[in-house]
DNA sequence: AGGTGCACTGCAACGCGTTGCATAGGTAGC
DNA sequence: GCTACCTATGCAACGCGTTGCAGTGCACCT
């Protein structure tokens, strides 16, 4: 999995400028696979001198020109064929798992603050997550085709998110009981 | 968060070399914070340029030299200014879910069977956590401090593998009915 | 009049993570 | 006897991700 591959999705699904895929990872795509616009910058160039990506520049008064990329054959081929590859399952990540297990090295109070704020973080995202789900697919049941696959990613966003925030709640509480 | 200070943990615990940190990572704490012995190789010698770690040189027969590293009081004390500072909360980054988002644009029966693959995966490392939890926790209850802590690390290892077998075992289902 | 924020592109530098490779003796299986 | 894997350390190179910075012009608030 590459980067590329998350923009040739996003831009097969519309075009847009760099600034415009910049904005949609801050939303959809990146809570899964997130990019700030310096990488997307980067790679849209490389894409273009790969022929995956075509661009049309247009002029805006009163905002800078913008480049508007589009799929271009080649683009087309190159995600089908990362579509048949097989993928690498990711890997958990998380720095709170190691503070967590090194709290006994340091202040277990401060640990304990500290689960609770990325509790709040994540119980945050899950709000945004099901305030999507609720107005971009009030009826899950008659999804199809590409609009059942995006509600079924935003489906792994939600249960990741809520079973992180549960397992926040049971530190939280055992780690209260062994303090007290 | 670094890697510095995931081997400051499992340094503190344990000391040990270069060698050894790596198969530790391979189990226990790489599972929430991976790492080649490379990585580990050049950390600890950054580590070491830093006054965080010294090393005796042990000599073995039948096998190579090995650095044992130890913990010195500056690398205490970089732990616990560690512990108390505020630590990003992870993101997710999962290729599979930009995959399954792409799906319509490529052939939806093989994401199908790559999110099965994928399941088998994580069932398996689900499996060894349960295994670990069964041999090294049995009574969970009368858990405390150091003991708690790492038993907790693991739980949350175990819930973010079932919640992720159980959104497979949705997607799989809801493909299976789309694709027939 | 000044500050902040948004839209839009981009460069430069650094560090983390990955991959391939090298060395070297010991053990185990075919 | 050959292959393969384990212990043990390390170099070199590449690419991805992050951070800081730069420039332009409009809109909005104070």
């Amino acid at each position: 999995m590459a980067l590329e591959h998350a923009i040739l999705v996003s831009l097969t699904e519309r075009a847009g400028s760099g600034y415009e895929l910049a904005r949609r990872f801050d939303r959809s795509i990146g809570y899964f696979w997130p990019a700030t616009h310096q990488q997307i910058y980067r790679v849209l160039r490389r894409m273009h001198d790969a022929g995956w990506v075509r661009h049309t520049e247009i002029a805006q008064d009163g905002r800078p020109d913008k480049k508007v990329y589009r799929v271009s054959a080649a683009g087309k081929a190159e995600l089908a064929r990362w579509l048949a590859e097989p993928e690498d399952p990711a890997v958990l990540r998380d720095g709170l798992g190691v503070k967590l297990r090194g709290a006994s090295l340091g202040d277990p109070g401060v640990v304990l603050t500290e689960v609770e704020r990325h509790r709040a973080e994540h119980a945050g995202r899950l709000a945004v997550y099901r305030g999507i789900q609720r107005r971009d697919f009030p009826e899950p049941a008659t999804l199809h085709g590409r609009d059942l696959h995006q509600h079924l990613v935003l489906r792994g966003g939600i249960r990741a998110e809520e079973s992180f925030v549960d397992w926040c709640d049971e530190v939280i509480d055992a780690l209260r009981k062994d303090l007290s």
